[in-house]
DNA sequence: ATGAAAGCGCTAACAC
DNA sequence: GTGTTAGCGCTTTCAT
């Protein structure tokens, strides 16, 4: 194992210009700097994570708690996670895993001073985890918004103007009754705030603009199907549909094609733009930017541990994934 | 913040001894560990990781490369780590996420000493990353079989057994002809190994039992209907489908069943068992143990870093997820 | 059964 | 611009 001792000998110089070498915090000279360099090269030198992370009191390592639990779109949160994970990597730090629903394991990787901070992923909207990070050691980044938001560094998707977009959209496209078809009957009842607030946008908005909504939860998979059945005998006066469920867009679409009808239902959609882009029936789609989530969290996280702290909740805006059909010179 | 050495005090012993209360590497007498430990409560004492990492040279953290790759079903890996992190929990150890794909990822963080073994999920039956495994200082376990498997640790479903296991089954049931619907074509065509050996055995037995089988590479979503289609309209003596393909099956089934016929198609399915057991139209679900295959994985790493070396590769025997329909008597 | 002390490999004052 | 050195908080010999 080759120690920074080492490559001072081998460069000629104490080991404190390796150290500063590395770390870039004090001038050196052009020609040090080649030296100590080459013979990092030629030593194939690794400093020790340990060793640094004891002196310098910081592990340049980022926790992250994923909830791996019903109802939650794994895709999802894989790329939540492969997003958090390449901004990390971006900036030098690398990310551990913390045992999902378990705000005991937050807090002894953070006593143990195995994490630099925390990105906790899927917050819910009154979420237990929240309460114990305040007096954390370690700044702590969500991914949601809970109700008690506001002593909270928070990063999420605008899902109330996600869902005010969905009823203009359809609005503008001259329907005058649709429904939203939302979230896992599971994950509406726990109240998990990103389907309350996309609801709320969806419906205020709808009023608005003199939409009749209404809203059903939509299970997975194909029981979706029976959804669709059930809203169409319901409120057969419904046009359009507004889908915020990746896992059963599928399948809706699957099923109102296969419902013939004079005049098609229309569907716009809320999900990743890659799944539901290409899914025949589905008219527009707004993008639920995931990975891109899951980079600004660490993006934050990472500031945040830098000592900066931003002044309110951070939400990404929602856009359509592709050009609207307009013409794209209005 | 708390040091060994404030415990130390407060319990009026040397740091020595807080430590081997710790660890219980020598015997301590009842009186002084109860003072010790009464200590550490006290003042909510958590070691330090990276002092204690430094001083024993080893870290407690498990590598974990997961692959956020096309046509890897992400449910599964999701559920593979869950396992793997659970076990690694509960042997107070924890995971750290590499960059997946990338074998520098899983060199820097072995050569920084932050783990101290590595865990690689879904590895190709010629996978770029097993080359520099072998000269690691640390030990690594596949999840998966590659090609040059014999100098590595390597554990895995048993999908070659699996395979005849579906042949067994559908031979038993009476059926002559029948098709495998398997992975996407792009993991075909990647020859991961689990789809290869899959196709083996239940080409093998289906052969053995005398029974004309037929391979299909199947996408994921309203894509499988197609294949099911081309399928039925290319064999139609087919009577029975062996389905690989968690994210194609409920659109097989659904298929199936709008697909009105004389006697009806029977699906066997290998998924994950609560995935595929309430698929309506599939009549036996081999079970895919994803969170077992991921703590018999991080079990045997832990295995390995204790210095124990395995025989062979370790693979989990398929088992169907409920009771045959025979009798339970039999 | 317990204590003293020498490191582990690095960072960051404090010199010059 | 570079070197010296005192820690960082633990584990683990070596003593007793």
């Amino acid at each position: 194992m080759t120690t920074i001792a080492d490559v001072a000998q081998a460069a000629g110089v104490s080991i404190s210009t390796v150290s500063y070498v590395m770390s870039g915090k004090r001038a050196i000279s052009q020609e040090t700097r080649e030296r100590v360099e080459q013979a990092m090269a030629d030593l194939s030198y690794s400093p020790q994570a340990s060793a640094r992370s004891l002196a310098s009191r910081s592990t340049s390592i980022l926790g992250l708690q994923a909830p791996i639990r019903a109802g939650v779109d794994v895709h999802v949160v894989m790329q939540v996670v492969a997003g958090a994970l390449k901004e990390a990597r971006a900036h030098h730090h690398d990310i551990l895993l913390l045992t999902s629903d378990d705000a005991a394991g937050v807090e002894r990787a953070a006593r143990a001073g195995m994490v630099d901070g925390v990105l906790i992923l899927d917050v819910e909207t009154s979420d237990p985890r929240v309460g114990s990070l305040a007096d954390l050691s370690i700044p702590s980044v969500l991914i949601g918004l809970p109700d008690a938001a506001d002593q909270l560094i928070c990063v999420d998707f605008d899902f109330e103007a996600a869902g005010r977009l969905a009823a203009e959209r359809l609005a503008e496209r001259g329907h005058r009754t649709v429904a939203l078809l939302g979230a896992p009957p599971q994950v509406q009842a726990r109240h998990t705030s990103y389907s309350d607030r996309l609801t709320r946008g969806f419906l205020a908005r709808s009023r608005e603009v003199g939409l009749a909504a209404t809203v059903y939860p939509c299970p997975a998979g194909p029981g979706a199907t029976e959804v669709v059945d059930t809203l169409l005998a319901g409120a057969p006066a419904t046009t359009a549909l507004f889908v915020h469920n990746e896992a059963a867009l599928p399948f809706i679409a699957a099923r109102l094609m296969s419902t013939a009808s004079a005049s098609p239902i229309e569907i716009v959609a809320l999900s990743p733009a890659e799944l539901a882009l290409h899914v025949p029936g589905v008219s527009d789609v707004i993008d639920l930017p995931a990975e891109e989530l899951g980079a600004a969290g660490a993006r934050t996280l990472l500031a945040a541990i830098r000592g900066e702290r931003p002044l309110g909740p951070e939400l990404l805006a929602p856009r359509f994934a592709h050009a609207p059909a307009e013409p794209a010179t209005v």
